[in-house]
RNA sequence: GGCGAGGUAGCUCAGCCGGUUAGAGCGCAGCACUCAUAAUGCUGAGGUCGGGAGUUCGAGUCUCCCCCUCGCUACCA
């Protein structure tokens, strides 16, 4: 490991300023802030800076739907993001904006050299355009129905179905219409600005040859390459929220542009008001400082292809390593609206204590690109042993005797009646592995590390057994020593996971009386100090607080506008469910079933009292039907019913199922019946 | 369809270049303890390492085929 000092600049990718921080963007913010922390606590100059990525489509027409501009858009939305970070223990350098005059210029700048190095190419291209709105369609903005003779799915985007999956071009698009107006679209020609992207494959195949990646991100970029690099369309047409490029009126950068020149911006504004940070000193073409972007893996063709080869045109160094991590999933499955699992920050904050997904995700993290689950029984139970039942109850179980017993005071020594020095030596030994898996970003294996070293101390009291001790006459000095001992490896252990629990940190810091710790601070034992009353540093992971969770993020989503607005251009169609698994489906246990008697039932209204064959057996149902049909229309037709559904009772007596009918209601309910041929009891499926 | 990553105890995951009885944590069972936020310690049960074939003296660990999951992508990047 390096001793000397190191200087580090480190990004996470840029927050899309168009909706808000869940939990799935904060895989890569944890991430990123536990690595920055851990390199300060080691004395190196590290810089963390952010900034919302504010420019682009959606957010032009956005602020239109909210008739704001769109600056005043990004400012709310861009107060929002910077209290989720905050509250979240995301300790940005710097949080900056796109949208600023920082990176105008730099944009400018890189732009500029590119197009005086022959890196920038003009070409006419056709695309979507809608006359009424008067703007160029991007292909999300089209709608229409899916031209794959099989599917011939409606409301589907202009890029590919979301129904059969095909793709192809919006022009293909059967009834086109403009998400945006209604209109419909027309083609339109306009000159496009190309950055020329194949020009650098040979500076990029060396470069992604050396270790600036993770190895399955280089496997990736070799499949890229493969198939060739095209040309990247950097401009878009007015009205457009953005730049404009300088020499072409009307023609603005495309967002991906001047994104990760955000990076540079936000620096370059930290730099512009921190005397001794200096702007050059990490980006000129020569640099020795380090550079590090945290993206997920979606993003890697724009930070390993374009953005090192912009780099490059334009005169900078490159970036020391680009890190990909994983997607989040919940539960072993994709974050998803309808199940409750798609929880913004602002939800969980709502109910639980930040550092516990922190230490979770710590828990979990490698320096692979696998995703990673948030299994919320796991997190459970991880966060209220590790942290709870082992950590801090070292603290708990020791704290007691040295207030009551000593005043306060540490013993002046941890000389030794077995081994408490050994103990403590031990794990300042382990303290280089940790901070080689932190330095590595394989948290995971310094949290196993850590909660090895927090087992042993807690063995260690187990042994000594000072509860037995503090009762007999005249062991005070060795009760004294074991609970010292015991406070000292405490301190041990919240040092190396000061990175990952800041705030757990700051209120031992405080409860042990001492300066924030830096990492080799604790290789010397703490003695003869006074320490202040304990008090409890973290309480439990409470079931009722996760259930809160997942029951407001399931409210939070439904009603909202997405479905209600585009209803209304749209057919009368009650919109489609949100998607479900097969697995989901098959749970579905659909059958024929012969009706071999219907019958009114008294005193109901809208009732019909079914008897369904279903092959082996017979179920008796009821049936809301009654204005559509009369009890003889259906005997002896065969129709399907839902034959697992749970039994419900009901007034005039408990159902077994249900039968399949469609229409809104009154006389105009059809009930379902299978092709000829059908027999009861088969399942439908 | 193409590509990538995976499939190891109930759960979440380790297992580097192949080597004796496959590991950890949680959960579970029993015991101990009571200083501690029902925390802690000890003991134990539990896996034919997705399936099949092959290479080898020897294979979760290498090769091939198949099955399944996840992700990306399908001339947007």
């Amino acid at each position: 490991m390096a001793t000397s000092k190191r200087q580090i600049l480190v990004t996470s990718a840029l927050p899309y300023a168009n909706g808000s921080i869940h939990l799935g963007h904060l895989v890569e913010y944890i991430q990123t802030d536990i690595w920055v922390r851990f390199q300060k606590m080691q004395g190196h100059t590290c810089t963390y800076v952010c900034a919302d990525d504010a420019h682009g489509t959606p957010i032009m027409l956005r602020a239109q739907n909210e008739g704001i501009t769109p600056e005043a858009l990004i400012n709310k939305v861009g107060t929002e993001h910077r209290a989720d970070f905050a509250d979240f223990l995301i300790k940005f350098d710097h949080f900056h904006s796109t949208h600023s005059d920082e990176n105008r210029e730099l944009a400018s700048v890189i732009y500029t050299r590119l197009r005086d190095g022959g890196y920038i190419k003009t070409r006419t291209i056709r695309q979507a355009y809608d006359p009424e709105k008067e703007m160029f369609l991007p292909d999300r903005f089209i709608k229409g129905t899916c031209p794959n003779p099989k599917c011939g799915a409606e409301d589907q985007y202009g890029d590919n179905c979301e129904v059969c999956g095909a793709t192809y071009s919006p022009t293909d698009l059967i009834n086109p219409v403009s998400a945006i107006s209604g209109a419909t679209p027309v083609e339109k020609e306009s000159e496009h600005y190309f950055f020329d992207l194949a020009a650098f494959e040979t500076m990029l195949r060396d470069w992604i040859n050396e270790e600036h990646m993770q190895p399955a991100i280089r496997k990736k970029l070799n499949e890229w390459f493969e198939a060739g690099l095209q040309d990247w369309d950097i401009s878009r047409d007015a009205p457009y929220f953005g730049f404009e490029i300088p020499d072409a009126p009307n023609k603005y950068f495309y967002v991906w542009l001047d994104a990760p020149i955000g990076y540079m911006a936000s620096f370059k504004h930290l730099c512009d008001k921190t005397p001794g940070l200096d702007f050059d000193t990490y980006w000129k073409n020569d640099s020795d400082a380090e550079v590090y972007h945290f993206i997920g893996k979606d993003i890697a063709y724009f930070h390993t292809l374009f953005w090192p080869a912009m780099l490059t045109g334009a005169g900078f160094r490159k970036p020391s390593a680009v890190f990909c991590h994983g997607f989040l999933t919940v539960n072993g499955m994709k974050m998803s609206k309808s199940r409750g699992t798609f929880i913004q920050a602002r939800t969980y904050l709502d109910h639980l204590n930040p550092e516990y997904l922190r230490y979770y995700f710590a828990a979990k993290l490698g320096n692979g690109i696998d995703d990673l689950d948030l299994n919320m029984d796991d997190f459970m139970a991880r966060v209220n042993a590790d942290l709870v039942g082992k950590v801090v109850n070292i603290a708990s179980r020791c704290a007691g005797f040295i207030s009551k017993r000593f005043d306060g005071m540490l013993a002046d020594t941890l000389d030794s009646f077995s081994g408490e020095e050994d103990l403590f030596i031990s794990n300042n030994t382990d303290s280089h592995f940790v901070r080689d898996q932190y330095e590595q970003r394989e948290f995971g294996m310094a949290m196993r590390a850590i909660t090895a070293m927090a087992d042993r101390i807690n063995q260690y009291i187990d042994t000594k057994q000072p509860w037995v001790i503090a009762k007999e006459e005249g062991r005070d000095r060795e009760l004294h020593v074991i609970c010292t001992t015991g406070l000292n490896l405490f301190r041990q252990l919240i040092c190396y996971l000061k990175p990952v629990l800041p705030k757990m940190a700051a209120d031992s810091e405080a409860f042990l009386n001492i300066a924030p710790l830096q990492w080799d601070a604790v290789s010397r034992p703490l003695l003869n100090h006074k320490i202040n009353p304990f008090k409890p540093l973290m309480t439990r992971v409470e079931q009722d607080k996760i259930d809160a969770i997942i029951a407001a993020s399931q409210q939070n989503l439904t009603p909202v506008s997405k479905h209600t607005k585009q209803q209304k251009k749209g057919s009368a169609m009650e919109p489609i469910a949100d998607q479900i698994e097969y697995e989901d489906f098959a749970k579905l246990d659909l059958r024929i079933a012969k009706i071999v008697k219907a019958e009114h039932v008294e005193g109901a209204d809208k009732l019909l009292q079914l008897t369904l064959d279903i092959g082996g057996e017979t179920r008796n149902v009821f049936a809301g039907i009654k204005s559509a049909y009369a009890p003889e229309d259906l005997e002896g037709k065969l129709t399907v019913m839902v034959a697992n559904l749970a039994p419900r009772k009901m007034r005039f007596g408990v159902s077994e199922g249900m039968v399949l009918a469609a229409g809104p209601g009154g006389k105009e309910l059809f009930v379902l019946h299978p092709d000829a041929g059908a027999q009861p009891g088969m399942r439908v499926k």
